[in-house]
RNA sequence: GCCCGGGUGGCGGAACGGCAGACGCGGUGGACUCAAAAUCCACUGUCCGAAAGGGCGUGUGGGUUCGAAUCCCACCCCGGGCACCA
């Protein structure tokens, strides 16, 4: 272990002066305020600093301040934007970058609850311990800018913003939200039909609530929730996972009624959606938030029934021809009103199973369809056929209308139900002649002789009434567009468009997360808290615990914590008619509200006036140019923000930019998805981790804990899998310019890989040997030689290096960037082994190419090479073009697409010539027998020889 | 089941359709040393060969091309996302 060597050489460079040059360079760069970065006004004004500079703002995914500290998976994206960032401050760029504490939230919750102190209290130290860890690695961060989401100063504003969406409504014509006293304004004047008729101007204040309330874009709704007993609080759909249990904790999670604050997300489905395409984000994640939202194109269409009209959507309306019976959840509400008599005990009893099974059950059973019929039939609108109508748990209630029409012919889902129960299949295309080839069977229209529902492109057979005839037709189209058509003329559905997307859930029951900025009144409407009484301060609360409720008990009740400050629940406030006494709202936000805008509070964190400074805010975040609707320059974090964080904080966003509060239409402009970092672990014959640290490697490549076999398996790094290597180890041994380099090294920025700590070796003997190339190991003596003039071979290298380099950090690779810089410094230490010292022209540009990535080493040997300022704002080097090419190429000859020799041809050489040469080639000729067939002489590439 | 990624030495990984394996780890040999560590130098895909050299090699099988790790088709395996979404 490097600590541990007995180094005969005073200065050689280790552990010991790596730590004792990082803590000065830390030192003084905090206290010359080396990375702040000006703003265009406000109290971060720098005028002069701002000057012929581009911005870049560099954002990473904000940290929970957890408090069993950093692993050394975590730095990675830290470490990757800090290098990035530091690049472009030397290419010129004024560069924003720092970093928060996303504090809020269950898991800061959970922690100070397993820990027994306050959440505050925890949340400080742990703050307080990262902001530590996080220097140490020297991150050219701007701590001015750097926010907690629990500071009254950030959570006034995460207030101030739900005011501004629950005072906003969508319009849909104008596709954009609006202020809700616009609203009420066109309902009192009349440009706006208020809906049920009403004159506004005759309701009383409880009755336009209730109005308006179904506009508000943050609104209160009794509505299937997944309330999560484990963890005392209900949760949106995207923290419940496949399996029907809570996110965080894994708890069992219940779908049940409950009044609760949503928001409507819907409203943006589509522009969510169409404004992927201005991204610059990876593919992958695109292609998930569009399923997540999930559009799909189809009807609306109206089948009568004995109790009105039964509306579904479907996907497929050119099949409607073949809709033999139809399906409603168990839930649909007009289940009751349908069933008849004789089917209500055998109805009630399956809608009594269903509603006992929870989620998990519904998906662990196998898929056989069960379903039960209601007695009642509907009436097929194209052809007035009378069909079945049944109720299936196959039919969702919380997707579409609840309610489908089954074509058993064209959509498997429905064949199995059909066949299931001997319900009629009638085809209404016919499958290609391969269809019936591939399942062996003989092309027929009987669909009893088909294995599975047909799904694809075919000519529509057996669709035709008086004014509507699909037959013939052999684009599905065409059909879908065609049936619209008809139902849209004839009163029976129209063309639509569905989302799976759902209103966000935006209330939690527990304390540690920003209080709601509004009071109930006696009648029940909830009022915004006036901006000038913001924020509402979360009160401080001793026993913050939520209630302990069984995790399998679904009929449990939400227990609010802050409902126990009863001096603060209730309160008498003045909103325009006189004090009157409220109640406050006693939910609290969920975690996600903190990091849906805090990229906008780095900006101006100063800021009492306003969330965040119009100015500076275009300056940073503004659009450039048609297809760039601004925003963060590069954000980078972990694909498992996919479609949370990232849908959330771009919906808010665009609410902001739409009330005309910011320039930009999206937050995120680039998005680039690090990898992580895994580690091995390993279990002993009881199944149980053992300490990854304590595990030895033998000879015959098995592994060994104490003596005993144990086997390995790679996961992400962490205490349960006993395989955590924390970064202050790592500076220990090595130092955090090694750390840096060594995790940017491993691997390409966006794939994950097994940590290794042998190999962090081979980084620290790396910058031993840049060292040593410069600095005498016995006098701590620069070796540089001022007047040397470096050869050609060595020039060329170096010039070909700072062209490589610069292209490879552009493009964030920084593991080949890496690759090149030690290319280099292996030719400089054969340069230095023969005569004395490197020539200065040689050293300075090393250096400078090595600042972003270890900038402390790279600071003082700049600071050795004579200059009194730190490198942050120096000139990256630049390529002389002259340089980059050679005199003489040497040139791979092929036969046969086989090397088998190499010539050596001036660097300007015709092909002719090339040609030449390489045929006249005594090993070409022992190969090529008589006149070549064919050559191709790719120019400054190689020759082929087709013989 | 559907949708994305990805399979290259003992290991992490390089390779605008143009010399496969850059760079690092590990390994082997050498120099220095009384010795060791550290450092420096050389070698290190695999098979045949004393060497020169040659054969084979990027998950598998086909194809396009003068030339394929790279492009196309089919399949296998691994990772991730979604999943009775009408």
């Amino acid at each position: 272990m490097a600590t541990e060597t007995t180094d005969a050489t005073p200065f050689r460079y280790n552990a010991d002066l790596a730590a004792d040059i990082e803590s000065r360079w830390q030192d003084r760069w905090e206290a010359e305020k080396t990375f702040e970065a000006p703003n265009p006004a406000g109290p971060l004004a720098d005028a002069d600093a701002l000057s012929d500079r581009n911005k870049l703002f560099v954002l990473d995914m904000f940290p929970y301040p957890s408090g069993v500290g950093l692993h050394v998976g975590h730095p990675l994206g830290y470490i990757g934007t800090d290098v990035y960032g530091r690049y472009r401050r030397m290419k010129g760029d004024n560069v924003l970058h720092s970093i928060g504490y996303d504090a809020f939230g269950l898991p800061a919750e959970q922690y100070a609850i397993d820990t027994g102190t306050h959440p505050r209290v925890r949340t400080e130290q742990n703050i307080a311990n990262m902001r530590r860890q996080l220097r140490r690695l020297g991150l050219a961060h701007d701590q001015r800018r750097s926010v907690a989401t629990t500071d009254e100063d950030y959570y006034r504003w995460t207030q101030w913003i739900f005011l501004q969406i629950f005072n906003a409504w969508y319009d849909a014509e104008a596709d954009k939200a609006r202020p809700i006293s616009e609203l009420e304004t066109e309902f009192a004047d009349g440009t706006r039909e208020v809906p049920g008729g009403a004159d506004w101007n005759a309701l009383d204040g409880e009755a336009k609530a209730e109005i308006l309330a179904d506009y508000r874009l943050a609104y209160v709704h009794e509505a299937p929730v997944n309330w999560c007993p484990g963890l005392g609080t209900v949760v949106a759909n995207e923290e419940v996972t496949a399996d029907g249990r809570s996110d965080r904790g894994n708890y069992p999670v219940f779908k049940r009624n409950m009044r609760q604050w949503m928001m409507r997300i819907t409203s943006y489905a589509d522009r969510l959606i169409d404004d992927l395409d201005l991204l610059d984000w990876p593919e992958s994640i695109k292609t998930m938030q569009r399923n997540w939202i999930g559009r799909s194109a189809g009807a609306r269409v109206d089948f009568a029934s004995p109790v009105g009209p039964i509306t579904v959507f479907t996907t497929r309306p050119d099949t409607l021809f073949g809709a033999t019976f139809m399906v409603l959840a168990p839930e649909h509400p007009l289940v009751d009103e349908l069933v008849t008599p004789d089917q209500a005990d055998a109805v009630a009893a399956y809608r009594r199973e269903a509603g006992a099974k929870s989620d998990v059950a519904r998906q662990v059973e196998d898929r056989d369809k069960t379903g039960v019929f209601t007695g009642a039939t509907a009436t097929n609108p194209l052809n007035g056929n009378q069909i079945p109508v049944w109720i299936a748990d196959y039919v969702l209630m919380g997707y579409g209308t609840g309610a489908i029409m089954a074509v058993p012919s064209g959509d498997q889902r429905d064949f199995e139900f059909a066949r299931q129960f001997g319900l009629p299949i009638v085809a209404t295309q016919e499958p290609p002649a391969e269809w019936f080839a591939e399942r062996d069977i003989d092309p027929s229209l009987d669909c009893d002789t088909w294995p599975e529902a047909f799904v694809g492109e075919g000519t529509y057979v057996q669709s035709s009434n008086d004014s509507l005839t699909l037959d013939g037709m052999t684009e599905i189209a065409e059909a879908k567009a065609a049936t619209n058509a008809w139902l849209e003329a004839n009163g029976h559905g129209e063309g639509t468009i569905n989302y799976r997307l759902r209103d966000w859930l935006f209330a939690r029951q527990r304390y540690w997360g920003e209080p709601f900025p509004i009071v109930w009144d006696d009648a029940g409407v909830p009022h915004a808290v006036p901006e000038d009484q913001l924020p509402v301060a979360l009160p401080p609360l001793e026993d913050f615990k939520p209630v302990a409720a069984d995790p399998n008990d679904a009929e449990s009740e939400p227990d609010l914590p802050l409902g126990r400050v009863t001096e603060w629940a209730n309160v008498t406030l003045d909103l325009g008619d006189g004090p009157k006494r409220y109640r406050r709202d006693l939910n609290v936000m969920p975690q996600w509200a903190g990091s849906c805008w805090y990229e906008l509070r780095y900006l101006d964190p100063t800021n009492d006036e306003r969330f965040v400074d119009r100015a500076v805010e275009e300056y940073w975040m503004g659009p450039e140019g048609e297809d760039h609707p601004g925003g963060v320059d590069l954000y980078v974090g972990g694909v498992e923000h996919a479609v949370l964080h990232l849908l959330y904080a771009r919906f808010w966003h665009k609410i902001l930019f739409d009330l005309g509060h910011l320039s930009s239409k999206e937050p995120y402009y680039r998005l680039f998805n690090q990898g992580y970092i895994q580690a091995a672990a390993y279990k002993d014959a009881r199944e149980i981790y053992v300490e990854a640290a304590e595990v030895v490697e033998e000879a015959d490549g098995s592994f060994t804990h104490n003596g005993e076999p144990v086997t390995r398996e790679f996961g992400k790094m962490g205490k349960s899998l006993k395989n955590a290597v924390t970064p202050d180890d790592m500076y220990d041994e090595y130092g955090a310019d090694t750390l840096r380099l060594y995790e940017m090294a491993m691997g390409p920025f966006d794939t994950s890989r097994p940590w290794s700590t042998r190999d962090i070796v081979g980084m620290y003997r790396f910058l031993q040997r840049i060292w040593r190339n410069l600095v005498d190991e016995d006098t701590g003596e620069l070796t540089v030689a001022d007047d040397a003039v470096a050869n050609d071979e060595t020039m060329r290298l170096l010039h070909v290096t700072i062209d490589g380099v610069a292209g490879e950090l552009d493009n964030l690779r920084f593991n080949t960037a890496i690759a090149k810089l030690v290319e280099l410094n292996n030719h400089l230490t054969k340069l230095t082994a023969g005569e004395g010292g490197l020539p200065r022209s040689v050293a300075e540009p090393f250096v400078l190419m090595l600042a972003p990535l270890v900038p402390h080493l790279a600071e003082e040997l700049w600071s050795k090479l004579g200059h009194a300022d730190s490198l942050t704002y120096e000139a990256f080097p630049v390529a002389d073009p002259a340089l980059l090419v050679e005199d003489s190429i040497e040139y791979p000859v092929q036969v046969n697409g086989k090397v088998r020799t190499r010539i050596t041809v001036p660097a300007d050489a015709a092909p002719d010539a090339i040609e030449a040469l390489a045929l006249a080639d005594e090993r070409v000729q022992e190969f090529v027998d008589g006149a070549p067939k064919k050559v191709i002489v790719v120019p400054g590439r190689l020759v082929n020889i087709v013989a």
